[in-house]
RNA sequence: UGGGGUGUCGCCAAGUGGUAAGGCAACGGGUUUUGAUCCCGUCAUUCGCAGGUUCGAGUCCUGCCACCUCAGCCA
């Protein structure tokens, strides 16, 4: 009864629905907190959909906050693309723009109060020596033997550090918790280090900067987050996460929660890997549309909707699996058959002369974009010459071509008259290279009066009138289904033809469309007007995905 | 061999002691001026395995097994 799906139904509104229910909490707060060293992809939509949807479902607010600890990897680029992205998928953040170096100040204070309570000291371990005294997952760590500094030892050395005084890597800030826990994050894990770097938000104020574990709670305790929620990765981090927030002042109780992260067969979700993708040129950029970024998914035709629904279909839950690119096919090819324009596009072009048709025949054709939805018609010129895709005629009548325009076989051309196949030409390798054929009267909207009726139904262009448009063909950029197992062999799995460049014949009313506007070329498939590339001068397309197949008539 | 997690149809996922939702995929059939869409039907006697408690267990208990994750001065 309900056409209502189910939504947002998942353990995290859940825990949030029963926090407000119970007082807890008043106004749910959320955050998405990306790091600008990359763009943001299929799995990050995952989480902002995530934080975005929750923070809307109980009317609350969810912050964008870049979590930008760690200079050397960040960059203003990464900053803008990942807002683009936020505001694209259809969702606005809370007040301004957050950045965790906003607090950086505040971050400093506590971690000098955590020293004059004991908790943190001055470690001058060597990365090394420190790898070994913390330990292994089955043994104990050591405590360093700095961990008993003075406090007003600590301070003073803190303070240097904070002036420069040291080196990178000299030392670093520690909290001082247990060596010995079987949780590898509470062995004294590091909180300050010194990076002599310039930091795009901060520029060249600090020298040590905080590390994630120190930064993240007290980020969201300062924001009023009141559900932090992150990957599986970080649930061991949780305890570490409470210790800051038992230890210090701070202004609230945030909470951490886990779920578990997107993975999709036939793709690349790791940050490094996709980097690696683009600087080696195997893809033209973060924003290929064979990217499984946002702004890839965006290039390649996807719509806000289509990922949205994508994340809803698959859920919310603490297990990891294995997601089916079929089901993110499925969500695009879904919205796009609801909600795109219909047009034609012919690619295999065959000439197809209409002989009872005078040489100047021009007569438009008037066709509705959409089968359901009102979105407007437009003019098809309709002339003596078409040009049919070449896939469409066969030169002898079979069952399985039962559809197809043959000799004496009659097919309806799409939104126009009903043809009959006449005769044809071939070339010296046998290849048909002309079909003369005639129209049958009175058929536009109507069956023929003789009774017979076509076959089937074939899309067309006008041969003087089409335009010519580049094609780029995308299929997945791997066919492996796990190219993101194991380490180094990835880039063996790259599908040689994830990208192949096509001519196509486009109606004329395609041309003046603008970049983004999505289109299903009939019996073709989705594609895009590329948001870069396409010009009415030199229109590009870009296929998002094919239509369904017919799964019998493939056997066949 | 330590800690933390997760195991329900090929994939995702509801289910919280009362007799296994839904989606994707697949497979049949119907409609169709897109071999698309749409429609209709089929698809877990069984919930990682083995015991136990109970009138009754996917749900509770015990013990196994499998997989993921943690030893960055990354996030």
């Amino acid at each position: 009864m309900t056409d209502v799906p189910a939504r947002g139904n998942n353990f995290v509104a859940k825990i949030i629905e029963e926090d407000l229910a119970s007082g807890k909490v008043e106004r749910v707060v959320t955050r998405f907190p990306p790091e600008p060293n990359g763009y943001l992809h299929v799995g990050h939509a995952k989480s902002i959909c995530l934080n975005f949807g929750v923070a809307e479902q109980f009317g609350g607010g969810c912050n964008l906050r870049f979590d930008d600890t760690n200079p050397e990897k960040e960059s203003q680029e990464y900053i803008n693309a990942i807002k683009e992205d936020v505001q694209w998928l259809g969702f606005q953040w809370q007040g301004d723009i957050r950045f965790a170096s906003d607090y950086f100040d505040q971050l400093h204070q506590w971690a000098v109060e955590l020293i004059k309570a004991g908790k943190a000291y001055v470690c001058d371990l060597s990365p090394e020596d420190a790898r070994t005294y913390r330990g292994t997952l089955t043994e104990p760590g050591k405590n360093s033997p700095f961990r008993d500094r003075s406090v007003d030892e600590n301070l003073e050395l803190f303070e240097k550090m904070r002036l420069g005084e040291f080196d990178e890597g000299a030392c670093v800030l520690r909290a001082k918790i247990d060596m010995a826990s079987s949780n590898m994050n509470l062995r004294d894990p590091i909180i300050y280090r010194i990076r002599k770097v310039h930091h795009h938000q901060t520029g060249d104020k600090w020298c040590i900067y905080p590390t994630y574990d120190f930064t993240h709670g007290q980020s969201d305790a300062i924001e009023g987050v009141t559900h932090s929620v992150c990957t599986l990765e970080f649930e061991d981090h949780r305890p570490l996460y409470e210790w800051f927030i038992e230890s210090l002042p701070v202004p609230a109780q945030p909470k951490q929660y886990e779920f578990g992260r997107l993975n999709l067969d036939y793709t690349v979700t790791s940050k490094r890997k996709l980097k690696a993708l683009v600087d080696d040129e195997v893809v033209t950029g973060w924003n290929d549309p064979r990217m499984p970024t946002i702004s890839g998914m965006r290039r390649r035709g996807f719509t806000p909707r289509s990922v949205r629904n994508f994340c809803e279909m698959i859920g919310v839950t603490r297990s990891d699996g294995m997601v089916d690119v079929a089901m993110l096919e499925h969500a695009v090819r879904d919205d796009l058959n609801k909600n795109a324009p219909r047009a034609m596009c012919v690619i295999n072009p065959l000439k197809v002369v209409i002989e009872n048709l005078p040489e100047d025949h021009l007569e438009q054709l008037t066709a509705p974009y959409h089968p359901e939805l009102d979105l407007g018609t437009r003019e098809m010129p309709f002339t003596r010459e078409i040009l049919i895709d070449a896939g469409d005629f066969k030169e002898e009548y079979s069952k399985k071509f039962k559809k197809k325009l043959t000799p004496g076989n009659r097919i309806r051309l799409r939104q126009g008259y009903v043809l009959e196949a006449l005769d044809y030409d071939k070339n010296d390798a046998g290849e048909v290279t002309l079909v003369r054929a005639k129209l049958i009267e009175n058929t536009l909207g109507v069956d023929p009066e003789d009774g017979i009726k076509p076959k089937g139904v074939v899309h067309w262009v006008s041969a003087s009138h089409a335009v010519e448009a580049e094609l780029r063909l995308y299929q997945r950029l791997f066919n492996n289904p796990t190219p993101d197992k194991g380490d180094a062999d990835y880039k063996e799995h790259i599908n040689p033809e994830s990208l192949v460049i096509a001519k196509g014949w486009v109606e004329p009313a395609l041309a003046n469309v603008t970049p983004e506007s999505n289109f299903q070329f009939e019996r073709e498939g989705y594609y895009v007007a590329d948001r870069f590339d396409h010009t009415s001068e030199q229109p590009v397309f870009n296929l998002t995905i094919g239509l369904r197949e017919d799964k019998a008539l493939q056997k066949a």
